[in-house]
RNA sequence: GGGUUCGUGGUCUAGGUUGGUUAUGACACCUCCUUGACAUGGAGGAGGCCGGCGGUUCAAAUCCGCCCGAACCCA
C-alpha cells in the first residue's frame, strides 16, 4: 500500500516500491479472441502472442494512469512485466533450477478437454449448463463370486444395479461406489462385480460423496466421466482406462465400439445392453453438463502428460511460519490450504500467452531435455536446444514443448527478481501486500518458490488487505450498478479524498466498503487544512528568522507537546499498518486541538500582540502546521504538498521531509493547556448558546478548577479569547454548592464488597447526596446502611456531583465544565 | 458439509487482547449562530436491550458455550 511506502520514506527508510504486471494468462487470451473475432488456433502462435502483448500494453497504460491519478508513489524505474523476455527468461531459469533440484517432473494428469476444439481448457473456461435433458440408464452389474475366497463363499455376490447417464463410459469403468450409510448396500462393500459387455471386474467402494437419493444409490466410477471421478480415481488409486481419444472417438479399449463418436457409442451400447438384458430401465432426467465456453460442446476429461512441481508441504509451512502475517489469522488460511493439498502443482498449460516451458522431447528416443541456464530465454517450439544432439541416442530431431507455464510461475518469483536475482544475492523483501483472495495462489506459490529456489522467506511481513466493496456493501459489479471508478471520485472530489476514504475503511484484513460519505468528510477536512494553512501562511512573515528561544506561553507549549504526542501515536499506528487509526488521530488533532482551540486562542496575540509574544505564536504555529502536513502527506499527497510549499519557511517537498520529531512533551503545559482550552470552549459555547457574539466583551471570568493545579496557569491568551480578564482561583467559588448526585466508583467498590457490591451501590444511591458529601468531607468515609449491617466505604470510592447556583442578588453566570466551575460576570 | 472472519444508534465504523462510572467518530436528521482562515464553518440536540440465548463474575459490548444471520475460502 502506498500509505506505508510514503510513511516509511518520511521516517527515513530507504524504500523500494516497485510495480509488477502479471500479464500472462487466460483472461487476456479470451479478451483478444473476443476483440479480434478469432480463435487462438486460427493464427500462428507468435502472431497471437503479439496481439496479446498489444492488448496487455493498453491495459497496463490505463492502469498506470489510474495509479498516477491516485498518487501512487511507485518506483517506476523498477517496473517489470512478466511478458517481457527479461522477466520470463528468469521464470524459465527458476524452472530449470527447480528441475535440477528435482522439484519438477512430468506425469499423466486429467485435464478438461474439448473434443471439438481438440484442446485442453481451464476450469474457468468450462461453463456449466443446467437442466440439460438426458436419459438415465439403469444397468445391472452381475456379482462375481470368487471361488477360493472364504469371505465370499458364504454369501454369494448378487447383482447390483446402478444408474448412469453415460453408458458409453462403461468401458472406462474402474469401480463402483455407494454411500457408507446406505443400508441397501452396507454388506456389499468390497464385493466384486463384472462390467456388462466389457467384462472387466470392479470393486464396490463406500464414499461419503455418493448421493444415496440419486438413481439406485450406486454409481459407477469411470476415468473419467466428471470431476468427481477424478477425485475418486486419485483418492482410491484406481486404474486408468482411457476410452476416448482427443478427437472424441472411442479407443481400442472399447473393443468393437472403437472409432465411434460419443453419441453413437451411447446409443449402440444402450441398445446392446438392452439386447443382453442388462438394461433394466431408462427414464428422462435433467443434468448439469460442463460445456466448452466457446463452442458449447460437452467437456470430456482426458488424461494428458503434464508438468508438475512437487509441493513439499513441510518446507512451505516452515517458511510461512517465519513470515509475520498481518493480520495473524490469515496464516491459518494458508496452513489449511497447504495441509489440504492432495495433488502437486500442475504448472503446464496448453495455452499460448505465457512463459514457454524450456524443454524439448527427442523424436527418436523420447528423451526429454530441459534447457541450460545459458540459453535462456528460449521459445522451444521455434528454437532447437543448444545441446544439439540427444544425449541418449544422438538424434537431432527435437520436438519443442508447446506447453506453457501457469502464470503463477511468473508472479511467484517476483520478490526474487525485484531484488536483482539471480545476479544479486537475495534478501527477503520487507513487505508483501496482497488480497486475501489469493493467499492460496500468490502467497502460497511464492512461499513455495522462494523456499525451493533460494531456501529463504520471500518477505518478512505479509499484509493481507480486504476487498473493496461498493457503497451498498456488495461486491462491486456492473450488474449491481454499484461500481465506483476511482476516476469518478477524483473528478467529483479529489484523489486525496479517495485515499482517505480507503484508509478509513477499516483495519487491514477486513473487507472495506467504499463509502461516499467518507469521501465527503475527507473533502471537508481538506478544505479545513487548506484554510488553516492559508491563515497561518498569512500570519507568518515571508522573511521570518526562526527564533532560537521563543518566549512560548503555556498554550504554545501545550500545542507543541500535544503535537509531538500525536506524532508518536500516529507513527506507531502507521508502523502497525493501522492507517485508519492513524488518520483518525491526526484528523482529530488538526481539526479540534489545532484549529478549534489553539488557533482561536492565539488569534489575539497574532493580531495585536507585542512582537515577542507574536513571534512565539508564529513559531509554534509554524512548527505544528508543518508537522501536521508532513503526517498528512501519506494520506493526502497532493494537498499536503501544495499546502507545505505555500507555507513560508518550508523548504522543498513535503514528501522529502522528515517525520515530525518535536521532542517537547511537557506535562505541565498540557495540564494548563487542557484547562485553558476547556475554559475557552466552555465560554465560547455559552456565548453561542446565549446568542452573544463570540467576541462580546465580558467584565470578568473566574475559573475554579476541581483539582488543585500543580502549576500556575498563564491566562494571557485565554483572556484574549474570552474577551475578558480571566482569573484562576483556588478553592470553592463563592456561590451556593448543591450536591445533587452520587457516583460510586465500581472498580473500587466491586472488588472490596464482592457479592455485596450491588447492594452497597443501591443503598448508596438512595442516600441523600448532601449526607454523603458531609460524611465524605468530615470522616473521609461513608457509612451505608444495609439491611442489617453498616458498610463503610472509603471516601475516594464515591464521587459527589455538585451543581453551583449563583447566590441571589449577584450578576453572575455559573458554568460547569469538565475541569471545574467557571463564573462569568457580564 | 469443513475452515476463517464478522454482527455496535438510520448507514458505516472505533473500542474487544488487559471485563469496571457517561460505548467513539463520521455521514444523514433537528435547533441555533455570517463572529476578522473556513457556512465545504461553528455551538448544541435527538437516536443504542453492543445479533439472540445461556454460562463465568460483585460486574460482560469485552471472556466461554450454543443458536441465528452475513461475507470469504475450500469441498
Amino acid at each position: 500500500m502506498d500509505f506505508a511506502a510514503r510513511f516509511h520514506r518520511l521516517v527515513g527508510d530507504d524504500v523500494l516500491f516497485p510495480q509488477g504486471w502479471d500479464c500472462h494468462g487466460l483472461p487476456t487470451e479470451v479478451k483478444v479472441e473476443e476483440n479480434q473475432g478469432i480463435h487462438r488456433t486460427d493464427v500462428p502462435r507468435e502472431e497471437f502472442r503479439d496481439l496479446c502483448i498489444e492488448h496487455t500494453e493498453s491495459q497496463i497504460g490505463a492502469m498506470r494512469d489510474t495509479m498516477d491519478t491516485l498518487g501512487f508513489s511507485i518506483d517506476w524505474d523498477h517496473e517489470f512485466r512478466t511478458m517481457d523476455p527479461e522477466y520470463w527468461g528468469e521464470t524459465q531459469r527458476s524452472f530449470v533450477q527447480m528441475a535440477d533440484s528435482d522439484y519438477v517432473y512430468q506425469n499423466e494428469h486429467p485435464v478438461n478437454w474439448c473434443p471439438r476444439c481438440e484442446t485442453a481448457i481451464a476450469d474457468a473456461e468450462v461453463e456449466t449448463e443446467e437442466g440439460i435433458e438426458g436419459t438415465l440408464y439403469y444397468i445391472t452389474f452381475p456379482g462375481v463370486s470368487e471361488a477360493g475366497d472364504p469371505s465370499d463363499s458364504a454369501t454369494e455376490s448378487q447383482d447390483i444395479e446402478i444408474a448412469t447417464t453415460r453408458p458409453e463410459l462403461l468401458a472406462a469403468c474402474v469401480s463402483m461406489a455407494v454411500h457408507p450409510d446406505d443400508e441397501r448396500y452396507t454388506d456389499r462393500i468390497g464385493d466384486t462385480f463384472e462390467v456388462p459387455l466389457f467384462g472387466q471386474e470392479v470393486e464396490l467402494i463406500a464414499d461419503d460423496e455418493v448421493d444415496s437419493d440419486f438413481g439406485t444409490g450406486a454409481v459407477m466410477i469411470c476415468t473419467f466421466g466428471d470431476k468427481q471421478d477424478v477425485d475418486w480415481w486419485a483418492e482410491y488409486d484406481l486404474d486408468l482406462r482411457m476410452v476416448f481419444s482427443e478427437d472424441g472417438q472411442l479407443t481400442g479399449l472399447a473393443g468393437e465400439y472403437e472409432g465411434l463418436t460419443i453419441d453413437e457409442a451411447k446409443n449402440e451400447i444402450a441398445a446392446d445392453l438392452d439386447a443382453e438384458g442388462y438394461l433394466v430401465d431408462r427414464e428422462p432426467t435433467e443434468q448439469n453438463v460442463g460445456q466448452c465456453w466457446r463452442c458449447d460442446t460437452p467437456i470430456e476429461i482426458l488424461s494428458k502428460e503434464q508438468w508438475f512441481v512437487e509441493v513439499r508441504q513441510d518446507e512451505i509451512l516452515e517458511t510461512a511460519q517465519e513470515v509475520e502475517w498481518i493480520p495473524e489469522h490469515m496464516y491459518g488460511r494458508l496452513e489449511e490450504w497447504t495441509e489440504g493439498m492432495e495433488w502437486d502443482w500442475v504448472i503446464s498449460r496448453q495455452r499460448v500467452f505465457a512463459t514457454p516451458i524450456p524443454a524439448w522431447h527427442c523424436q527418436d528416443c523420447g528423451h526429454t531435455h530441459i534447457a541450460e541456464a545459458a540459453e535462456l530465454p528460449v521459445k522451444p517450439p521455434e528454437t532447437d536446444p543448444a545441446i544439439g544432439a540427444c544425449p541418449e541416442c544422438g538424434s537431432e530431431h527435437w520436438r519443442g514443448e508447446t506447453d506453457v507455464m501457469d502464470t503463477w510461475m511468473d508472479s511467484s518469483i517476483s520478490p526474487l527478481l525485484v531484488q536483482g536475482w539471480p545476479e544479486e544475492p537475495f534478501t527477503p523483501a520487507t513487505l508483501r501486500p496482497q488480497g486475501h483472495d489469493i493467499i492460496r495462489t500468490w502467497a502460497f506459490y511464492t512461499l513455495l518458490r522462494s523456499a525451493a529456489v533460494e531456501d529463504q522467506i520471500p518477505w518478512e511481513e505479509i499484509l493481507i488487505n480486504g476487498m473493496v466493496f461498493g457503497d451498498d456493501g456488495n461486491k462491486m459489479s456492473k450488474s449491481r450498478d454499484n461500481f465506483v471508478q476511482p476516476e469518478t471520485v477524483v473528478e467529483e472530489y479529489s484523489a486525496d479524498a479517495f485515499r482517505q476514504a480507503i484508509a478509513l475503511g477499516g483495519q487491514p484484513g477486513t473487507d472495506i466498503q467504499f463509502q461516499w460519505k467518507e469521501v465527503t468528510s475527507a473533502a471537508r477536512f481538506e478544505t479545513k487544512v487548506w484554510n488553516i494553512t492559508r491563515f497561518v501562511a498569512q500570519q507568518l512573515d515571508e522573511e521570518r528568522d526562526p527564533l532560537p528561544d521563543p518566549a512560548y506561553r503555556d498554550v504554545d507549549r501545550w500545542i507543541l507537546s500535544k503535537c509531538s504526542r500525536v506524532a508518536a501515536d500516529v507513527r506507531e499506528d502507521m508502523e502497525q499498518y493501522r492507517f485508519d487509526a492513524a488518520l483518525r488521530t491526526l484528523r482529530n488533532f488538526v481539526w479540534h486541538d489545532l484549529a478549534d482551540d489553539y488557533l482561536e486562542l492565539v488569534k489575539g496575540r497574532l493580531y495585536e500582540g507585542r512582537p515577542g509574544e507574536r513571534d512565539a505564536a508564529q513559531q509554534a504555529l509554524f512548527r505544528t502546521v508543518s508537522a501536521s502536513l508532513r503526517m498528512l502527506a501519506p494520506f493526502a499527497p497532493f494537498l499536503s504538498e501544495e499546502a507545505y510549499r505555500s507555507l513560508p519557511g518550508t523548504e522543498g517537498s513535503v514528501h522529502a521531509a522528515d517525520w515530525p520529531d518535536l521532542e517537547v512533551v511537557d506535562e505541565d503545559a498540557e495540564t494548563a493547556g487542557d484547562l485553558i482550552a476547556e475554559v475557552a470552549s466552555t465560554v465560547r459555547g455559552w456565548k453561542s448558546d446565549t446568542g452573544l457574539a463570540l467576541n462580546a466583551p465580558l467584565e470578568r471570568v473566574e475559573v475554579y478548577p476541581d483539582e488543585d493545579l500543580s502549576v500556575p496557569v498563564d491566562t494571557y491568551d485565554l483572556s484574549e479569547a474570552a474577551s475578558a480578564p480571566v482569573h484562576i482561583r483556588e478553592g470553592v467559588p463563592a456561590v451556593e454548592l448543591v450536591p445533587v448526585d452520587v457516583e460510586p466508583d465500581h472498580s473500587v467498590i466491586g472488588p472490596k464488597f464482592r457479592d455485596q457490591a450491588g447492594q452497597v451501590v443501591a443503598a448508596l444511591e438512595t442516600m441523600d447526596p448532601g449526607t454523603v458529601e458531609s460524611q465524605k468531607t468530615v470522616d473521609g468515609e461513608i457509612q451505608v446502611d444495609l439491611d442489617n449491617e453498616v458498610a463503610v466505604i472509603p471516601g475516594e470510592a464515591v464521587e459527589v456531583v455538585e451543581e453551583h447556583r449563583a447566590e441571589s442578588g449577584e450578576e453572575v453566570v455559573v458554568l460547569d465544565s469538565e475541569i471545574g466551575t467557571i463564573l462569568v460576570y457580564e
